[in-house]
DNA sequence: AATTAACTGTGTCCATGGGACGCTATTTAG
DNA sequence: CTAAATAGCGTCCCATGGACACAGTTAATT
């Protein structure tokens, strides 16, 4: 329990101000989180330990804590590297353009990395990038008669749309997970008790493309902001 | 990792059938559930221990395993036993009534469960309970004009938007935990790298109310939907 | 009523996980 | 050259999830 918050964000604001005595840093934040990073892509943040992440720089795993105040700020730290600098903003000019790139830049991020949707659930600090990609968004819709508040807003919604999409997309995933695909188990399940599910059993008789998803609610939710925009500029 | 997904689902879509000879059981699915759910409202989803439950019910860890594969049909079970029976259809004739007022249902279950947001991370087999919150949403889109995919994806949508809000509504919230509190701590960094983050730090000066953001979202979506709507039976 | 099969709750054991602490080796400021 | 500071490591502890075998309990069958 004192994992001392501050600790963490220090570690990700801060550069870690390298000591002038004593023995060379044999390794870096960098490497440490690579590894995890690594670790996470292939098999999960589930597998990502303290002695896998470890293991796979040849290090103990106490070696680790001489960098990394715990196992939290490790994973901060991944979030951090597998996040990366916010993509530059395109060319095209319209705010609707800016955001759809935005948002079909972080649904790529999550199907790369599926872990990040395990590993930003619930209270945490972030880091600058994080932040980067945040400040993206909400410049785009600088100057179109929104509030603060209002951006910011826009800025959760579209960010809590293509999480959605994405956890519903791993979901489907087969992964070579033993996780029997859930649409494969839920459709039957759906269809054997649809005197409960009429409405869901009518739904999901149609098959489509999965990516549609994530552009219908991207659509939805641009027609709905560009309604809210004419109606306060015009 | 031989969970064998099976089993989960028949725990919860089947009704466990009392075997005929033996001991008659001292404990219940529903009242392991509901000691689960005690322990998670309490102190978080982390908290949950099989050890803990068991504890909490004065018996030991291994009879748990008599009714409970795992932990983590323990927690499919708890979801389940925490989100309940959806809410009945409200009388209001909308369909935009109907969503907004099963968004805010649903915002209110985050909120008096906040492990929930833990607990339906990652690829899952959802309860009838569950989906049955999902029928209800998908119904109430019946007739108007939309796919069946379409409806499924504003529902998506929607859910979406609610755990995102719920989501940054947690971690605004003092709670007690030792975390501090996330805004006390983003602000100012976002203030000292203004520099950096010049919309952030725009967007950031105006303080409002949180609930705010829920209904902004759900707005703009219904919005959204509402124009899509018009186009097709228009 | 006696037998027996099925079932329940439990105690013991193991592997893995995060993390505390202290020791030794190394490097550089003085 | 010496001493302070720091790096990596070995050992230990505790909590957790789970396997497994065992003894007590109950009801269907004989």
């Amino acid at each position: 329990m004192g994992g001392e918050a501050n600790e963490g964000v220090r570690l990700l604001w801060e550069p870690p101000a390298k000591p002038s005595r004593g023995p060379k840093p044999a390794l870096s934040l960098e490497r440490i989180a690579a590894a995890g990073v690594e670790i996470a892509d292939a098999e999960g943040l589930g597998a990502v330990s303290m002695q896998k992440v470890a293991g796979l720089l040849d290090f103990t795993k106490m070696s680790l804590y001489r960098y990394v105040p715990g196992k939290a700020e490790l994973v901060a730290l991944m979030v951090e590297a597998a996040v990366g600098e916010p993509p530059p903003a395109v060319d095209r000019p319209g705010w609707r353009e800016q955001l759809k790139d935005w948002a079909r830049q972080l649904a790529r991020l999550f199907t790369e990395h599926p872990w990040l949707l395990d590993a930003t659930v619930g209270p945490r600090v972030m880091g600058p990038k994080e932040l980067g990609w945040l400040e993206r968004v909400v410049a785009a819709l600088d100057g179109h008669g929104l509030t603060g508040p209002e951006r910011m807003d826009a800025a959760v919604l579209l960010a809590g749309h293509v999480r959605g999409i994405a956890e519903q997309a791993r979901a489907a995933r087969p992964d070579g997970s033993p996780e029997t695909e859930l649409l494969a188990v839920l459709g039957p399940l759906v269809r054997r008790h649809a005197d409960r599910f009429p409405a869901l059993a009518a739904a999901m008789s149609a098959q489509d493309g999965r990516d549609q998803a994530l552009d219908f609610g991207l659509e939805r939710i641009l027609d709905g902001l560009e309604a809210l925009i004419a109606r306060r500029t015009g």
